[in-house]
DNA sequence: GAAATATAGTTGACTAGGAAACAATACCAA
DNA sequence: TTGGTATTGTTTCCTAGTCAACTATATTTC
């Protein structure tokens, strides 16, 4: 009784894309539970870590996310101490984040467990495959002007 | 202050995949929220398209998700009267999940969506391109052995 | 310089999922 | 046939987002 005939969900590329971004991320994520960091947080303290400081609100904008997502996760890392936030001296709204010295040694482990998972998925890969897929992607990104960073 | 360096988040392929994959669901998702359906429900729609019934047990397995996330999302494709659950004359605790008439009809209208996105997404590359990176993903996705539908 | 407007960050209500405890039923083994 | 175990689906609690209302401060405009 399967009226009009439809095309499989695997026709189509995005199916696929989807499929594997969402196991690569999902493995990802279980490294780095071994940090107790969630990957948002990890894509937070890579953006801290090579520029000192930064706005919430221009976080937000990088990462896609609204000004309220990044207000409790902020919160967040505060909590484990990964990140401090300062007020702004100029600026009686605006504050800054920063990673503490805690956090900044942390970085390198969680960019570890990053190359780890990528090597995983992408490893068997061969350099030209790589580079295909990597500038096919990044075609399609910037056809679509997407400029902000996947958290999840 | 950056200590060590530490490459780039857009060094890994699972980077852009995830950028790009992020992007075209998205996408998808507000064109479906023309018809008032999520990504999800589209996909448990289309399962049980091609199916007559299906256990929500074996949806989950197929989807990669909870039963108790199958229980809800079935609930809500209930109350939007596109699916109907019915009691397993066999087995007691067993129910099986299927289409109404509503949603039969509705699949091919879903199913146009899913493929304008995915054309505009990546109808500019050429068929070459666009088969090399299915070979790719697939080839990843068989050598890690996945398997579940992605639904977000 | 006062009033309107804009901007920064927070908060509360809501959503969709996972994990684990649970109830009901089925299966199996002695 | 009865007692233990497995399986099915639901429910509760938790998490991490969105959205929209809110507060406080800045900026602009007249």
């Amino acid at each position: 009784m399967t009226h009009p005939p439809v095309p499989a969900l695997t026709t189509h590329l995005g199916y696929w894309l989807r499929m594997v971004s969402n196991q690569v991320s999902l493995a990802f994520a279980k490294r780095l539970e071994a940090k107790d960091v969630t990957v948002a947080e990890w894509v937070v303290m890579r953006e801290l870590y090579d520029v000192e400081t930064l706005a919430p609100s221009r976080l937000a904008d990088r990462l896609g996310m609204t000004r309220g997502a990044i207000s409790k996760l902020a919160e967040r890392l505060i909590a484990k101490a990964l990140i401090a936030r300062d007020a702004s001296p100029a600026d009686g709204r605006a504050q800054t984040l920063r990673l503490t010295g805690e956090g900044r040694l942390l970085v390198p482990e969680l960019a570890a467990l990053a190359d780890a998972n990528d090597a995983a998925y992408f490893g068997h890969l061969t350099p030209a495959e790589r580079k295909a897929m990597e500038d096919m992607l990044k075609a399609v990104a910037k056809r679509q002007d997407i400029r902000t960073i996947p958290v999840e």
